[in-house]
DNA sequence: TATTGTTATACTCTATAACTATA
DNA sequence: TATAGTTATAGAGTATAACAATA
């Protein structure tokens, strides 16, 4: 069999994350967000949380440390917790238009790092690229 | 402008680096490695380390923790680390014969997993992913 | 003086357990 | 009893400081 030079698909996909992450914290840090907030407003965009404990689970956090981060983002202005009237326990969460603003901004700058990051790229491998990323994410959440 | 659904990559890498991780992860427990140590030995599968430092610099560890790390790898047999005759300061690591048996063993089955995990995608998209990876990673590390 | 390997210490991030209020 | 939110605590993982030996 012919050596190929292929890299292990773990290592690589966990370089490249490491490297996009370390290229979006001057942006985030630009607006004065963390990453964790900025998943926080990310996961909102799509939709309004119908418990905080829903909110934690799209996002791989765990439900306490989530709750300092919400403070801290109410506090801002960026999101609103209402009280769930059919279920008082409940809190919903979602963004506030100055937060989906922000978002909105934020998510803009990072598509342009993308996009210069991504140049290098011959078309073919570039759309490639990211049809298989979107196949093989889909791939992992329906069966996790 | 068209509303394109395309991921933010780093949330794209970071998924499929985790899943990669997770399904890894039974594969080293039954050869009894960590992913730190089989981290280690794929890196003295390059090459034996002309210093502890610079294999801690290689796959982005510190020094302190990579202490106990080597302790244990060289008390299984799986690694050596002689004296450097030129700086009797620096310990040369390098895999045994046993080492490099182990990680090849453990490298194929990862790499099988890989494949079974790629299968589902079209063989244009497959092959644009391997080279795109391939390339941005040549990228990341040419400048960092 | 600077560097390798090492030990000890502090810090951050993450997970677990326990409490309250509602259901 | 079970669950949402919260608080407090313990744990793993990581980084920093300090030391001995050698250069």
């Amino acid at each position: 069999m012919a050596t190929d030079d292929r890299p292990e698909l773990a290592d690589a996909f966990t370089r490249l994350a490491r490297w996009l992450i370390d290229a979006e914290r001057p942006i985030l840090q630009a607006h004065g967000l963390t990453m964790w907030q900025y998943v926080v407003l990310s996961e909102l965009a799509r939709g309004p949380a119908q418990t905080q404990l829903a909110l934690a689970r799209a996002i791989s956090h765990d439900k306490t440390r989530l709750i300092p981060l919400l403070e801290g983002l109410e506090a801002d202005g960026l999101i609103a917790r209402t009280p769930d009237p059919a279920d008082r326990r409940a809190r919903i969460v979602e963004l506030t238009s100055r937060g989906a603003g922000l978002r909105a901004e934020v998510a803009a700058e990072i598509r342009t790092m993308e996009d210069d990051f991504l140049a290098s790229l011959r078309a073919t491998d570039r759309t490639g690229l990211l049809k298989a990323l979107k196949e093989l994410n889909g791939l992992i959440t329906t069966f996790p």
